[in-house]
DNA sequence: CACCGATGTGGCATCGTTACCACACGCGTG
DNA sequence: CACGCGTGTGGTAACGATGCCACATCGGTG
């Protein structure tokens, strides 16, 4: 006697055809069954919820997706995994994107636009509900825009889409302001980039503080190096060798503040008695040395919530105006900032 | 005039029906074309690709992979993103995983493990070629493997599949060496967890060393406290308190040396000169701190990079031995330890 | 008793793609 | 000239799930 006709290769997964079978109903009923929409006798549907448990049926993702030409798959595009902010990005994205039902495909672009339109196309490839991306360009919202995915832009923004951004022009110029509260005049922003959003506005912001100050330095003090720890090691020693040197430095991100403080350590100089001290982003190290760094504290976990939030409203109603969120973010005074010495 | 029934909603995304419309050949030949499998003129070829371009045609994945049976996705399943070591290890594999063509679905399960046993069904449900996971039980595992799912568990094993981990036990080993050779004898291992290989490993490695050392303390000095850093703060000044103190601290990880060096702080105790301190996992901190904190370097990302060729080699040959990749680790000796006051 | 609505069920086309098969041509060979 | 072979092309059936439609049954109502 040959194959029964009913027999299943146990190596295959089981299909909603294989559960069917098992409870002698059609496979129209089953999918009902299974799903809960539409009539289906109690009876018919205990029997069904069983064989499919004894079957180990998990419906197959991909087929009712194409049937039903909608995915439960976002898109998440960031720079630089190893970096914790993008980490605690994708960590918020993640916990809320399963809350609501999806799941994440995360790309490392490692910083290469090539690398991020490749990432791009896959989403389309994967036809993904939609796209969070925090973007070394226009152009992969503008590509995304265009292939009609909701996208929303994280941390810096191109204008092309949704944004959730903090406030990085005022929180800078709350940073600097307390600078200045504090009695210093000559105070340095150490930035490697001023392209993006995040570099321009924590810029403007330095600098609109320093003006309505009536400091005028002409930008004497604002320094642009390279974008490692090392490079701002470096130009922060060029600076604090000069004759008027600047009595605070305020560091636009956490790896800059790493290379400000191996500065004053490499040149002796007493943090805050010499120098003072605060980053734009905070980092574990700030509180483990002493004195603690003052920082400015954004929660990457909720910009990537908030980022979620923003898609899921994007995809509900794809012909709503374009929606920029602003989170705040905190200072958080640590002993790194206080009166220059000559003062008071 | 109605409709033209060449005409095709610019909404819609195109398919390869449009694509070969477009170029006025069947869908098979558009197929063969594109993919570049079987015979196709090439000029047939050419047409076809222009069509293709100027539709902006990206292919449907997921129509794709129902077809061939076959995904080129991979599943990741990590405990905590927002901790640098599963950061950097899912950093690795979504680097080495585009490499070889295959995108990622990454899952952070939060500790708990009923969000791991479903983003383990959700992996099924979407048909992974193959998942990487830092497993909270060996349930996980299991449930992939009679679902015959590629599986490779990383940095501890329950044994049901392949794993890429480091050696904890000689690494503990070498650690704890190192500071028997500085002279110290009262070394205490400050450990949360010894359920896992990894702390139970790590914690067998030490209890060697000591061992085969001729030191025999009864295992007083082996502490288990709570899993962060306050708990590890509050053992340490416990154990710091008793009349034979230790000259020197074995953190199992990083958090617990935060813990470890707070303590140190708190009871105003200068390192290495009152006490010296080792961890088992590096952390940004412990080069900015002075003196810096000597560690035992995992690369988090080597591990990650690993775990997909195992996995890959896996999918390749579904019927092949078990194979446990063991990887090394670098001790980094920083300024943190040194001989105990007393000695020499 | 004809008819209606509510309740249940099965058949079938469909989503976008690929693989298999059949076929058609032109050319060289026995 | 019949044949085979290398090229090139199109038709069609799947992959697994869903949703529309038709149909069947039952009780109640005019």
């Amino acid at each position: 006697m040959g194959q029964e006709a009913t027999s299943r290769d146990p190596l295959r997964r089981a299909t909603l055809k294989d559960v069917a079978r098992q409870a002698g109903v059609s496979q129209s009923t089953t999918s009902r069954a299974l799903s809960g929409e539409g009539y289906v006798a109690a009876a018919v549907r205990e029997r069904v919820a069983a064989a499919a448990e004894e079957l180990g049926y998990v419906p197959h993702a991909m087929a009712r997706s194409l049937r039903k030409q909608v995915s439960r798959a976002i898109g998440v595009l960031v720079s630089d995994l190893r970096n914790p902010f993008y980490a605690d990005l994708a960590a918020g994205v993640a916990a809320r994107a399963r809350t609501h039902g999806y799941t994440m495909m995360l790309v490392d672009d490692q910083g290469s636009p090539e690398d991020e339109l490749a990432a791009a196309q896959a989403f389309v490839a994967t036809r993904s509900a939609g796209v969070i991306v925090t973007p070394l360009s226009g152009e992969v919202s503008e590509y995304l825009v265009r292939q009609h995915i909701p996208v929303v832009e994280v941390d810096r923004q191109f204008g092309a889409c949704d944004a959730v951004v903090i406030d990085n022009a005022s929180i800078a110029r709350r940073v600097t302001d307390h600078l200045i509260a504090l009695g210093h005049r000559r105070i340095a922003l150490v930035i490697d980039e001023t392209n993006w959003t995040t570099g321009s506005d924590r810029a403007a912001g330095y600098t609109k503080a320093l003006a309505e100050a009536g400091i005028d330095d002409d930008g004497a003090l604002l320094v642009s190096t390279g974008w490692d720890a090392d490079d701002a090691r470096k130009a922060t020693i060029d600076i604090l060798a000069r004759r008027d040197r600047p009595t605070a430095i305020f560091a636009a991100n956490s790896l800059l503040a790493e290379g400000v403080w191996r500065a004053a350590a490499d040149l002796g100089l007493r943090v805050p008695d010499d120098l003072s001290v605060v980053s734009f982003d905070d980092a574990q190290w700030m509180t483990m040395v002493s004195p603690g760094i003052t920082a400015v504290a954004q929660d990457a976990v909720a910009l990537g919530e908030a980022a979620v939030e923003r898609l899921l409203a994007r995809i509900e109603s794809p012909d709503a105006e374009q929606a920029i969120d602003v989170l705040d973010a905190r200072i958080l005074p640590r002993g790194s900032t206080a009166a220059p010495r000559g003062a008071a």
